[in-house]
DNA sequence: CGGCATCCTTTATGATACTG
DNA sequence: CAGTATCATAAAGGATGCCG
């Protein structure tokens, strides 16, 4: 016989929890994929947009976030060089849930 | 005339990001909240459902998750004490999207 | 039982200078 | 322009012992 909270509530599942953590926890990295969200940005767009990131942090959590596949990088072989982000698929699918965590900071108001 | 990201997505609130962001970040935070869902659980429960998690961190959390009002706190003036948590209105309001990590994580799949 | 105090290790974040 | 390298600080997490 099942229990009570087994009927109720399933355990949560770690696994996909911290999948989910991984992609926004941290300072800025929630904001960055909000931020971009069905647009394509350049690096330096991206740090205007982003005030007080240092270079390695966004650098960094950039990268990160393309190794997630949450977005896609795409570099041109120009000069002066130029690289564009924007979300991926999977950042796409994600993004009303995302969205949806504003709801929930709403709630501390 | 708005621009076309302003149609499209007004930029995101980050103080709304951040205070979802401290309601469900780091290593046990949003495991806690789900895994208590509608359920109360005393301490030592919790710690169980916990394993790995270090007494210092356990008690830092839920201190940190009711001060945030999160979660609620009720102890017995009783020997051997006994002390209950459960999620406050404002958690189980959350908790729908909470749920709903989940399936952003199950895109990493 | 349900913590807190202390000390320690690991991550995260930041400032700044430099480069293909 | 779009980063990397280096150095430094801060925050998170953990191990362990003690206490009302």
């Amino acid at each position: 016989m099942p229990t009570n909270r087994d009927e109720q509530a399933p355990k949560p599942d770690l696994r996909l929890i911290n999948q989910a953590l991984a992609m926004i926890c941290g300072k800025w990295r929630l904001y960055i994929i909000l931020l971009l969200g069905e647009q394509t940005l350049r690096y330096t767009q991206l740090s205007e947009l982003l005030p007080g990131i240092s270079e390695k942090v966004l650098a960094g959590e950039l990268k990160a976030l393309v190794a997630l596949g949450v977005m896609k990088r795409k570099a041109y072989a120009e000069m002066p060089p130029r690289v564009e982000y924007k979300l991926s698929k999977k950042g796409r699918l994600a993004l009303p849930v995302l969205n949806q965590l504003q709801e929930v900071g709403q709630l501390f108001n």
